[in-house]
DNA sequence: GGCCTAGAAGAAACCGATTTCTATCCCTAG
DNA sequence: CTAGGGATAGAAATCGGTTTCTTCTAGGCC
């Protein structure tokens, strides 16, 4: 049977060193934890035992005595999204440099599963971090005192005492149209995002609260992924926009694969903009007009709040974090594109 | 104090459910995971108690007890690579299906930091994926029968019991350059990875075995991000290559960002080929040529063995993945291309 | 009506660590 | 010479569940 030679040995406990060592189980605790004043003797035949049978403490059972997993969870609506990757992987970095791991779980962009993910994944560990939650802001209020510690991303907490690391998407928004309104566009598509993402509306509050010499926008259901920005070509085109504002960079960079395949120049024809600043971004061709927005550093802002709260400090000051224009090559002035209108 | 308003109450725990419902633990335990006959109308006031004091159980207690965290671990060597996300997001979803949930470890590329990572993570969990491990065979090999259960990705298991899913890298080298001779192409530069990487070293077997009628390569030290590939160009331009075969897709992208910067033509002027086929190749422009490596379903297949191997069974065959030729608008035929030469 | 059995719930052991409490030993100081 | 004190190591309680074993009750059958 091949399955034999990897069948690994009856699990050696605590106990089997002791006996091994010729002692008691505290003192190989003791030994193995480095504490108190152990006789160098002892100890070295306590980490000999330890040695010769190949033992591993049990992380479980000392979590349990210790009442600390030193586990914490980040509960992310879409692992596919590059934004939340960048969130796990700072809180991933930063909590390891702690001795913390990362427990992930994805609610696949579904609400109800959401809170029931956020409820479990908290009750296997210490701490949790919710990104972007998709429920609305009566479930999150009264979900949060349960969770605690917990830390919001992407969202600003209703709740007191839990701190959050916010986006300004309406700055965001608004340096964004600033821009293409610099270049000359005064007719503006908008590719919404989910509805059920706050971020989409914030966004959308933004749009709807723009001073009259602004452009004028026509807001095109869409989504927040590629496939949704690369199927919106055609009612970008129709709505006789000079510029195409997108709810992300993946939208934007779906939008621009589209209008390639169709030979239309950008930003010739038709200037495209994201949101986030995604590290393709920069690189797609054309480079993408974005704002940037620091998840990675929000993964690791969010442990350190965590951190604080883990050890009963008053954790930082909440932080609302304004993207940064970043202009590139597929934004450009507005000219001749209204001969595409009818 | 602020914080006062989030400080979770004391631990409710099972004995204060079953002294609230006025039964013996036991039968708490037993009303809660719905086991044995229990009398409906304790059931009920078990169920009342249990609500009444908000009762979560300790997912860490139970663990202890039953032996089983229900948590798997995954081990990648940079969470930044959208390779191993997928994975990751394979592994997440297929996972769930079955109530376990993923923990992640990131080695930063560290083949030291690896082996303690691999450890340390599997005395967390029921179970391990190891993803592209970097540390050498003898290692492996040491690390693997005490690790089980585990699976590994992205490589051949030289242990028996262990299983792999495998990605014929060789395949995926060689048909890409079947394309690029098609295309006319016979000198040839190959943006080499990280020298750690056994995907790489693969590649690089591959290479070395070609019959001689096959292109000429030359070979540039590059590595396997953005950046790298970014950074290659002149290197690339300087070796008087009609194509260059990149170590991924990542790397692939970063020289079209960089061709692109300096108004050089893809395909016309030098061709670029990725590996992997990322959801971002496609989008690209041009389109990226690459070969697919369908890195969720292999996240996906790797729960389906370490689910076996958890029950008792015997893991379904091991699997070697040959990539399929994706061949987009970032390849064409060799042309003036010649003039580049010196 | 009495005996046997099935079923339901409690008592207690257990999972594998940590930690408090206690007992012992040795050394020093009065 | 003995009481006090500090250092070590063992015994036992604890963390919060699960599960085996035991007890008790009630119902069925002869």
């Amino acid at each position: 049977m091949a399955r034999m030679s990897t069948r690994p040995a009856q699990r050696v406990t605590i106990a089997h060193v002791a006996q091994e060592a010729g002692v008691s189980r505290a003192t190989v605790s003791r030994v193995m934890n480095g504490l108190a004043t152990v006789d160098p003797e002892i100890g070295k035949r306590v980490r000999e035992a330890a040695a010769k049978l190949n033992y591993s403490p049990s992380t479980v059972a000392r979590s349990l005595a210790i009442g600390r997993t030193q586990t914490v969870a980040i509960v992310v609506p879409d692992l596919a999204n590059p934004m939340f990757q960048e969130t796990l992987r700072g809180l991933s970095r930063a909590a390891a440099r702690e001795g913390y791991r990362v427990l992930v779980a994805d609610s696949i962009e579904n609400p109800d599963e959401e809170v029931i993910l956020a409820r479990e994944a908290r009750r296997r560990c210490d701490a949790l971090v919710l990104v972007s939650p998709r429920m609305d802001v009566a479930h999150l209020g009264e979900l949060l005192p349960e969770l605690a510690p917990v830390v919001l991303v992407n969202r600003e907490s209703p709740v007191p005492g839990v701190p959050s690391l916010a986006v300004d998407y309406g700055a965001g928004i608004r340096s964004i149209l600033g821009e293409l309104a610099r270049l000359g566009h005064n007719r503006i598509a908008y590719l919404a995002g989910p509805e059920t993402s706050h971020g989409n509306q914030r966004r959308l509050d933004a749009l709807h609260s723009l001073p009259a010499s602004a452009p004028e926008v026509i807001e095109i259901p869409c989504g927040a992924m590629f496939e949704d920005g690369y199927r919106a070509r055609e009612a970008v085109l129709g709505s006789g926009a000079t510029a195409a504002v997108c709810f992300n960079d993946l939208v934007a960079l779906g939008l621009l694969g589209a209008l390639h395949e169709a030979g239309i120049a950008v930003p010739e024809r038709l200037s495209v903009t994201g949101f986030d600043d995604i590290p393709f971004a920069r690189f797609a061709s054309p480079a993408l007009t974005t704002v940037s927005v620091p998840q990675t550093e929000l993964g690791e802002q969010a442990w350190a709040r965590l951190w604080d709260l883990l050890n009963g400090r008053e954790p930082e000051d909440d932080v609302v974090v304004t993207p940064r224009l970043e202009a590139r090559a597929s934004s450009g002035t507005a000219a001749a594109a209204a001969t595409s209108v009818a």
